[in-house]
This record gives structure tokens, C-alpha cells and sequence, in this order.
RNA sequence: GCCCACGUAGCUCAGUCGGUAGAGCACAUCCUUGGUAAGGAUGAGGUCACCGGUUCAAUCCCGGUCGUGGGCUCCA
């Protein structure tokens, strides 16, 4: 037994103690604030309570809610707290499981009666009170027998489950707080006292025990909890912003788009609004697409059930799609992939490996079987449309065309005002076409082009699709949430069983790789997210219109009109807004419409040949020639900003 | 698909403990010609999601279907 510890703190001091000495006991000489505020230590690799004793030496530190882990450890009791509260309330109910989360901490719970949040402040009183009462949180460690009995005996029958399934060589612990023990790994805070009174339940929902919908339906409770007033008030005004930006909101206030219950859910239909934005993503996206050396081709929306067999999309990626249809008796298949026909196009010629790479792209519209639950405005639905493209070269090709794929993924997605992302690398799925080396060459070939642009990535297990590995690149927004959107995926597997070929130098066959690539990944989910990130007030060179004429009286029509044609002949969205109105309110229209500038004609301009100028939420810019505000204008299209 | 909640005018929402409905905005007509975020009057507009059941009577109660939302699961 070791007589004392050395441990290492944050900033490098190297301070020997007694064994056996706690958390607690070093922060007596620590300064207030972290007395106030340590939640656990972080001894080495593992998260401890402040009571401890610790008998090893290491690397030091207090955790408080600024750490990830601090947090974790925070929401976790805050977890154990809301149960405590549903189990005096309800005896009868049978704990699952309750991590912390993102933001916050739920609990799974087995019961008849469902809780609605109508309840939620009866049960946050009860929470505080148990905050008020503040019991020590006891940690105790039990064989797995006793606590098999201790679980039974309070009729925790999902725990017991748990329980069974740990692997033997586990230490298992209880923690305990006032009437309230629950099977739990911890590590906790050291009182519910900690827990202070600014928390708030958020919803309800239904979750499968253990994530298995073969299993029965738990009830979930969300909530969060905070240490101080003003960052629950700041969460909480995060929610409120985030449903303001919600595009379903936003996309009917600006009449971008709706979906029709007569038309079909998952099923998009563009407004013109809508409509005209999607045509500015489209057509930019196609400009680079010809400037980097790709073809645009198109291909129907379906096709034979038999080419699909060929893909092998009917083994495996039948549940994701549409049910065929019979045309003289012959099986039809709406595609919920474009692959096949680029392959098909492909091989109408005979190709040489002076041809390749060869690169098809096309904006091509997939239908995939959704089920009705996980349908979600832009975001999630059944007919969409892919960027999607195509690029077939040889083994010499292939890291270098990733390169360059992944060079202009990063280009378009800046340009749509993205600046973070998140990489990760998808490796082989439980069901896979093809071969093993296939498939670690091609994971190979993706792992080495992130390294070469020296990019930062994850590797994410067994998340590749049926027939490659893939590179995901997940997007982040302004309020911080992340999207999935661009990937590349390398393909061996289709060439393969479409029997696609090159006669290379040596005046053989070779079998060419495949990558498949999308950098929006869907217009309607890339859509949702600009909505979103822009909160709907799109930038002047994305936006559905970008300027609009507001004539103050009739007299001032006619010059109205002719600003209105010269910026039109000029190609700005432009729209006239001669409304029997004050200009008072054609203002207001237009600043909740979100157009960017407003140019507003009275006596004054109509006797200099002057526009006044006014930005949206930024007010009057001045009276000026209309060449020289669409020189301005088109300066900050042409930036894109 | 599953759990919970919801579905009333184009939009946002009231309302009826069962006796076939109301506001604001939007829309139409008229008055008003007004200088940087809502001028006024009048009017039109609803099979209360759909289909059944209970009832003298259903928008309301019950059942089913469809759709939406929050999740689970899955994914671009």
C-alpha cells in the first residue's frame, strides 16, 4: 500500500499527499470559486467524485460544468434526480436507462400511465424539493448477486436485464440519495444540493428499450439543467431561436415550398420563390461542375426492375424503396439511386485509358421508401434530388480525383457560407457486395486522400454503404448544429457487376474504380439548411428577390417602372410593388419578406434620376443613380457574400 | 412502422362541459396619393382533416384512416 500520491495539476505544479486523500480535502486549499463550483476529479483517464480517496498517482483536475465531462457528470445526477421525483410519484414505474445528452439528460421509464408535460411542473417541484433536501449521493459497490436481489426486491426488472448482460469481469455499483438507489456506473456530483434549481423538463417521446424496436416502448423524459440562471435562460433562448429559423416556418412565411397532404407526404413541391433560389444553387453548382471537367447527363426516374438485380439495389436496398410498378408486364423500378444508368452510359462506347478519368454528373431526382415517422419538412423526405456524380479512372486516378472531389466540395460548401465541418470516414457495413481487399483498398485510397489535404477525420465503424467505404462531411450551421450533406463514397463493387472496362496501355482490359460523390448531398436537405442558417434572409446573390421598387404615389409610376426595367434587362430579380399603399407598409412587407434592398421613388428621385436606397435591417443607405446602385449590386453578387 | 400530442378560414390561433362557429393578418371593392416596419370603411371566405359509430342532434364523445409535430429506429 502506498504511503502517499503524487499528482500533476493543469498547470504543471507537482504536489504529494497523504493516500487516500479526496477531492474534497485538496480543494480546502483551493481558491473559492472552484470550491464553489468542482463538481468531480479527473484523475488520469478516469472521472471520480470529489470523495474518493485517491490511491494512485497521476494527472490532476477539478471538473466543473465548463468540461465536458464536468457537464456530463452534472446531467447525469440531474438524470438520477428527475427519476427520483417520477418514482414518488409513481411507485410503480421501472427504471431503464438515464444518460446525459448533448444539452441535457433523459430518462427511459416503464410505465402504464404516460406523463404529459402537464406534469412536468408538478414533477420539477418535486425535484426541487429533493434539490432542498439535498442528500449525499452514496456510491456502493455490489456483487453481481446482490445486486440481482437488491433490483428484484424493489421490482427493478430492466435493471436486472442490465445487469445480466454485463460482462462478468465488471465492477457493478449502486448509487444511493435519500429512498432513491439506482444501478449506475456514475460517477455523481456529491449531493443532490449541487443540482441547484435551474432546471426545466422539455418533452416526452417514445424510445425503444435498449434502441430495439423488437422491444417494447419506454417513455422518455427530456430535460436540462444548468448551474447558473443565465445559461438555462440562454438554452432555452437557443430553442426559441432555433424555431424561428425552422425552415417548415420560414419556408411557409416566405412561400418557398409546402408539401400537400393531396400530393403525398415526403413529396416537395417548389413555389416560385422556392423555385428561383434552387435555379441560383443549381446553376452555380453547374458552372463549377463544367469548369472542373465534368459532363452533365440525364437519366429517367425509372427503370427496369432487372437493372436494379444487376446493382444488386434489390438485395440489398429493397426496404428503402418504392414498391415496382407493372408496364406490359414488365417490372419497373423508380430509382432511388443514379449510379446505375451512369454505368450504363458508360459502357455505350468502348473506352480507352486515355479517356479517363470520365466524370457524369447530374442533378438527379431519387425516390426512397421513408417510413411516415421519420419524414421531417426539407429535411427528410421520399423524392429528392441528388448532385450527384460519377467519376470512373483508373487506380493511378483515384486518390488524386478524391483530391480534387474533395477540393471542390469544400469550395461549394464555403461558398454557401459554411466554414466548419466534420469529416468522417465510413468503413465496411454487416451487408456488403463484394470483396474484402475491394474494400480495404478503397477504404485505403479515401483515408489517404484526407490525409494528403491534411484533413481531420473520424472513423466511423461499419456506416459505409452496401457497395464502399465513404467519406461523410457533415456541415455546421450558426447555431452550431450539424448536417450531413457532402459525401464520396469508393466504389469496386458496381463496375464489377456491370462488367465496365477500359483497354489500357498495354492494349488489355482493366476494370475501371467508380466514385460517387454528392456535395449538397440533396437540394432539398441543402435547401432546409440555407433556410435555416440564413434565417430565411438569403444573401443578394441567393436571394428569390433581390430588389423591389416601391413607388411612393402614382406620379411616380412611371419612372418606377422604368428603375424596374433596367434592372430586369440587367438580370436582377427585381420586383415593382405599385400597390395603392403606404410606402410605410410596402417597407414592412418587404422587410419580412426578407428582401435585400428596397428602392423607394418619390418626387425627389423621379426630379434627380435618382433610387433611394434602403437595406434590409439596416435602414436608409441614401439617394443614388440607378446605374451606380446596380453596379453596386451586381459587385455583391458577383462576391457572393 | 412504433410511443405521445395535435389537425377549426389562405396564414396564426380563439371557441363550443353535444344544439352546424369567431378574431387578427391576408384577399376583394371603395375612400385615401401618403417619404423609410401596419391609413380607413365595407365585403367575401369554413362539410371545424377524412370515414364510420353513439345520439333527437356530433366540430366537440367513441373507433378507424390520412396528415403534422416531438422522439425511437433509419438516412441524402
Amino acid at each position: 500500500m502506498k504511503k502517499t500520491v503524487r499528482l500533476t495539476f493543469p498547470d504543471g505544479q507537482v504536489k504529494e499527499y497523504p493516500a487516500g486523500i479526496t477531492g474534497n480535502d485538496i480543494l480546502k486549499e483551493m481558491n473559492h470559486s472552484l470550491q464553489k463550483e468542482a463538481l468531480a476529479v479527473k484523475l488520469n483517464d478516469r472521472v471520480l467524485e470529489l470523495w474518493r480517496p485517491i490511491e494512485e498517482d497521476g494527472e490532476f483536475r477539478f471538473l466543473t460544468f465548463e468540461d465536458k465531462e464536468g457537464r456530463e457528470v452534472f446531467w447525469h445526477s440531474s438524470a438520477h434526480l428527475m427519476a427520483q421525483a417520477i418514482k414518488r410519484k409513481y411507485p410503480q414505474a421501472k427504471l431503464g436507462i438515464g444518460p446525459p445528452i448533448d444539452s441535457g439528460f433523459y430518462y427511459d421509464i416503464e410505465l402504464d400511465h404516460p406523463i404529459t408535460p402537464e406534469e412536468f411542473a408538478e414533477l420539477e417541484a418535486e425535484m426541487a424539493k429533493i434539490v432542498e433536501e439535498n442528500y449525499p449521493i452514496q456510491r456502493k459497490v455490489l456483487s453481481r448477486d446482490e445486486a440481482i436481489d437488491f433490483f428484484k426486491k424493489i421490482h427493478e426488472d430492466l435493471k436486472i436485464e442490465l445487469i445480466n448482460d454485463f460482462p462478468d469481469e465488471d465492477t457493478i455499483t449502486a448509487y444511493t440519495q435519500g429512498e432513491f438507489t439506482d444501478l449506475c456506473r456514475g460517477p455523481h456530483v456529491p449531493s443532490t444540493g449541487k443540482l441547484g434549481k435551474y432546471f426545466k423538463l422539455l418533452s416526452v417521446a417514445g424510445a425503444y428499450w435498449r434502441g430495439d424496436e423488437k422491444n417494447k416502448m419506454l417513455q422518455r423524459i427530456y430535460g436540462t439543467n444548468y448551474p447558473k440562471k443565465k445559461l438555462l435562460e440562454e438554452h432555452l433562448h437557443r430553442i426559441e431561436e432555433a424555431k424561428k429559423r425552422d425552415h417548415r416556418k420560414l419556408g411557409k412565411e416566405l412561400d418557398l415550398y409546402s408539401i400537400q397532404e393531396s400530393i403525398g407526404n415526403g413529396l416537395i413541391l417548389w413555389h416560385p420563390k422556392g423555385a428561383r433560389v434552387r435555379r441560383v444553387m443549381e446553376d452555380f453548382w453547374l458552372d463549377e461542375h463544367f469548369k472542373h471537367d465534368y459532363q452533365l447527363i440525364y437519366t429517367p426516374h425509372t427503370a427496369k426492375l432487372d437493372l436494379w438485380e444487376t446493382s444488386g439495389h434489390t438485395g440489398f436496398y429493397r426496404e428503402n424503396m418504392f414498391a415496382p410498378m407493372v408496364v406490359e408486364d414488365v417490372e419497373y423500378q423508380l430509382k432511388p439511386m443514379n449510379c446505375p444508368f451512369h454505368l450504363t452510359i458508360y459502357k455505350t462506347h468502348l473506352r480507352s485509358y486515355r479517356d479517363l478519368p470520365i466524370r457524369y454528373a447530374e442533378l438527379g431526382t431519387v425516390y426512397r421508401y421513408e417510413r411516415s415517422g421519420v419524414l421531417h419538412g426539407l429535411m427528410r423526405v421520399r423524392g429528392f434530388t441528388q448532385d450527384d456524380a460519377h467519376i470512373f479512372c483508373t487506380p493511378e486516378q483515384l486518390t488524386d480525383e478524391i483530391v480534387k472531389v474533395l477540393d471542390l466540395v469544400f469550395y461549394i460548401l464555403k461558398t454557401f457560407g459554411f466554414e466548419e465541418y466534420e469529416v468522417y470516414l465510413s468503413t465496411r457495413p454487416e451487408k456488403y457486395v463484394g470483396s474484402l481487399e475491394n474494400w480495404e483498398a478503397a477504404t485505403n485510397a479515401l483515408q489517404k486522400a484526407l490525409e494528403l489535404k491534411d484533413i481531420p477525420f473520424e472513423i466511423d465503424p461499419g456506416e459505409g454503404v452496401f457497395y464502399g467505404p465513404k467519406i461523410d462531411i457533415k456541415i455546421k450551421d450558426v447555431l452550431g448544429r450539424s448536417w450531413q450533406c457532402s459525401t464520396v463514397q469508393v466504389d469496386f463493387n458496381l463496375p464489377e457487376r456491370f462488367e465496365l472496362e477500359y483497354i489500357g496501355e498495354d492494349g488489355k482490359p482493366h476494370r475501371p474504380i467508380m466514385i460517387h460523390r454528392a456535395l449538397m448531398g440533396s437540394i432539398e436537405r441543402f435547401f432546409g439548411i440555407l433556410i435555416e442558417h440564413y434565417a430565411g434572409a438569403f444573401p443578394l446573390w441567393l436571394a428569390p428577390v433581390q430588389v423591389v421598387v416601391l413607388p411612393i404615389a402614382d406620379r411616380h409610376f412611371e419612372f418606377a417602372e422604368s428603375v424596374y426595367k433596367t434592372l430586369k434587362e440587367q438580370k436582377i430579380r427585381v420586383e415593382l410593388d405599385n400597390r395603392n399603399e403606404k410606402v410605410g407598409f410596402k417597407i414592412r412587407e418587404a422587410e419580412v419578406q426578407k428582401i435585400p434592398y428596397m428602392l423607394i421613388i418619390g418626387d425627389r428621385e423621379v426630379e434627380n434620376q435618382t433610387v433611394s436606397v434602403r437595406h434590409k435591417g439596416e435602414g436608409d443607405k441614401g439617394a443614388m443613380p440607378v446605374d451606380e446602385f446596380l453596379k453596386q449590386a451586381q459587385q455583391e453578387i458577383e462576391s457572393k457574400k
